[in-house]
DNA sequence: TATCTATTATATGGATACAGATAAAATCAA
DNA sequence: TTGATTTTATCTGTATCCATATAATAGATA
């Protein structure tokens, strides 16, 4: 449909994503126009996309900047997502089907291969792929898409710090747990655990900010 | 800061919300661009914008179009609805102020007076300045972000039909003992009964879409 | 030497111009 | 008369140009 100013915003979405590009990194519509030798125009609907989805912030006449969270802020989006991630347990539990599950087990298993391993970059991966076979097992767009855009928004902090390592084993067990209970249709059961699960992470917010600067 | 395309989101919002622009109506950006007296410039950004917030949604080559939802896609949405603004309440009781319990009794105190006068639009917007109220006092940004935007999206197919009219004493019931809940302290509480609260009005999605057309 | 003001440079916001793609309409053939 | 093909008109997407606002720097004055 726009194929360039799409382009540039899945790109940039990644850079993001993936830390190429760190919070509060400037971005200037003249150099990314250059850099990917369009004019300026696709990038300027780039940036206001991404300025609109709230990955990118403008200072007045000094460009974008990838938007840095503030704790209060990371804590907020921990709370909605930690609920959130409860309601998917409940409806994926409601809803289960036999393919759904499948992914789902496959994600558990590969959180805990990562785990026993100690190999962080693969578990964190690996809990990606757990916590969105959820996702999808509830058929909910909607919550699917507020999922992703969280997701999307926590991960540049989520570059784990070592101090977690310890916990992997620990979260894969809790992985299992809920596995068991969406797989039990355990609903309320399911939906607490992954709260907790949830929260678990919410406490590490200073530690993940501390981490990232 | 972007003055003209800001302008003509809100005001395009408005429209929308509003229901001077209603689902299926065609925005053509050299129409809007004349209507508005300027250029296409801030027009294209502003329909994108909306666009990516998923109020309209492109057809190719036949412009910009108010997004009809689906009964699919409002039963998800008010299912996220639903449990958010449990969370809400949960938030809401734990973190109570003064001046917050204030704002959430003046709502329900409007909403009880509409109620009783059978006052169906009265009842409407105090029905929202309720729901905000209690938003607000959970002091999460983006929790309060999230409902504001699930508000836009829903807000079109509220027009009530007659068959609510007579459940007007009963919601404001309902609002009366959510209240209480959080008034309590009683953060689970709160939640179920919001939650529970919100369901029925899920419940009528069928008859919303009914009535919209 | 420090602070305030003025000027200059630069980056964003808006207008206009242009090209490409698609849908609709018209014409021709069966 | 209907269907298919071609042509035309229009709408979107991209590029460039211009104006304005702001920030930075330099100079002057206290």
């Amino acid at each position: 449909m726009n194929r360039v100013a799409d382009r540039l915003i899945e790109t940039l979405k990644q850079e993001i994503h993936t830390g190429v590009l760190k919070p509060g990194d400037q971005l200037e519509e003249a150099t990314l126009a250059q850099r990917f030798a369009v004019s300026r125009t696709p990038v300027r609907e780039a940036v206001r996309s991404l300025v609109d989805s709230g990955l990118l912030e403008t200072r007045s006449r000094k460009g974008a900047f990838v938007r840095a969270l503030s704790a209060k802020e990371l804590i907020d989006l921990f709370e909605v997502a930690a609920e959130l991630e409860g309601l998917a347990c409940r409806l994926a539990s409601e809803r289960l089907t036999e393919q759904s599950r499948e992914l789902i087990v496959l994600g558990m298993e590969t959180c805990a291969d990562a785990a026993e391993r100690e190999d962080v970059t693969a578990y964190a991966s690996a809990n990606l792929q757990f916590h969105r076979a959820i996702h999808r097992a509830t058929g909910n767009a909607w919550l699917i898409e507020q999922l992703a855009e969280i997701e999307t928004r926590v991960n540049p902090y989520r570059s784990m710090p070592y101090s977690i390592r310890g916990r992997l084993p620990q979260s894969a067990k809790e992985h299992a747990d809920i596995l068991q209970a969406i797989s039990n249709g355990d609903g309320t059961d399911a939906a607490r655990l992954m709260r907790d699960h949830m929260m678990l992470q919410g406490k590490r917010v200073p530690l993940l900010l501390q981490h990232i600067e």
